[in-house]
DNA sequence: GCCAACGTTGGC
DNA sequence: GCCAACGTTGGC
């Protein structure tokens, strides 16, 4: 089992519209990253991942999901009237993937990046690197630990 | 709304 | 293959 951390903007999909869809559970689609598709690519089912609300006040982790379907092609790609349409991506060559994931809790506190920050033990984490943007990373076991005791 | 940081694109 | 221009991310 691996950690992870995705985020995403509350304002378009928070993690109470997690929780609010059948089954607790939606496809993460929209990423158009090298790094982070690769990043989903490898992710299994049943991992967790932290996540994180962007653009947000304030910008944080708000709780845990998990992995429900491994990497498949991101379909939106292919809609023309979706913002995420990507005409060089084809059902016989798809560029993007997504993930399903399924809503396991939410934190009672939010862990604001501010927190993260402050923590000389997470250093290491692209989250907290200035000027970083990718959306899906990895965490290891020792960060996710922490971050949970920062809950 | 601003803008720094960064990834991608495309001309050469 | 370089790199300037451009678009996007995301904190503030």
């Amino acid at each position: 089992m691996h950690y992870w951390l995705m985020k995403s903007e509350p304002d378009v999909f928070g993690i109470d519209d997690l929780a609010a869809r059948p089954g607790q559970t939606e496809h993460w689609d929209g990423v158009r990253n090298y790094q982070a598709r690769n990043f989903m690519r490898e992710m299994k089912t049943g991992d967790r991942v932290f996540f994180y609300h962007s653009n947000a006040q304030p910008p944080g982790i708000v709780g845990i999901v998990e992995v429900a379907r491994e990497a498949y092609p991101d379909f939106t790609a292919w809609e023309p009237e979706s913002k995420y349409f990507d005409p060089k991506s084809t059902p016989d060559n798809p560029r993007w993937f997504m993930v399903d994931v399924r809503f396991v809790r939410k934190f009672e506190h939010i862990v604001t990046l501010d927190e993260l920050r402050a923590n000389p033990k997470l250093t290491d984490m692209p989250l907290v690197r200035r000027g970083n943007r990718l959306s899906v990373m990895p965490v290891t076991a020792e960060q996710w630990q922490w971050i949970l005791k920062m809950e």
